[in-house]
DNA sequence: GCCAACGTTGGC
DNA sequence: GCCAACGTTGGC
């Protein structure tokens, strides 16, 4: 199993969002880099879900990866912000996973938190100037964050 | 292929 | 609101 951290702003969609709605494609990403990242993720792995662009900004909560990339149907629909005229339907540029919600941090674990756990030193999203939404964290990381907010979650961790 | 200009991200 | 850093665009 891997593990990922999605960003997204609160004032978006929040921890709470996915919660309340139970699954959701994660569309809408347009970044080279993040695309090629969603194309490797596979059903089961776990992303600790991040808010930026918050005060402060930080963990907020766990998803699962429900279902592997497919191609992210809002490139191809006029009306949407995430509308790409130049994706070409037979082979199409942008992709897409599905998430569900996991389990909700007990508490928000800070960007400035999270720069103090050692883990965490090397990593896009403490790195200056990073603006990578999506990306792959250790199991370091993931165990660490979980531990700072204290939550234990079984199935997080990997079979005997 | 270079690179300046622009729009966006995201912490503060 | 500010602004540094980044990715993309488009003229040449």
């Amino acid at each position: 199993m891997r593990y990922w951290l999605l960003k997204s702003e609160p004032d978006v969609f929040a921890y709470s969002d996915l919660e309340r709605a139970g699954t959701e494609p994660w569309n809408g990403v347009r970044n080279y880099q993040a695309r090629n990242l969603l194309r490797e993720m596979a059903v089961g792995d776990l992303c600790l879900f991040y808010h930026s662009n918050a005060a402060p900004p930080g963990l907020a909560g766990v998803a699962r990866v429900t279902g592997a990339a497919v191609p992210d149907d809002l490139q191809f629909d006029p009306a949407s912000p995430y509308y790409d005229p130049r994706s070409d339907p037979a082979a199409p540029r942008w992709s897409m996973v599905q998430v569900a919600p996991v389990a909700a941090l007990p508490r928000l674990v800070s960007l400035t938190e999270l720069r103090g756990l050692p883990a965490w030193q090397d990593s896009p999203l403490t790195r200056k100037g990073s603006r990578l939404s999506v990306f792959e964290v250790t199991p370091e990381q993931f165990a660490g964050a979980l531990a700072a907010a204290e939550l234990d979650l079984p199935d997080a961790r990997p079979a005997d």
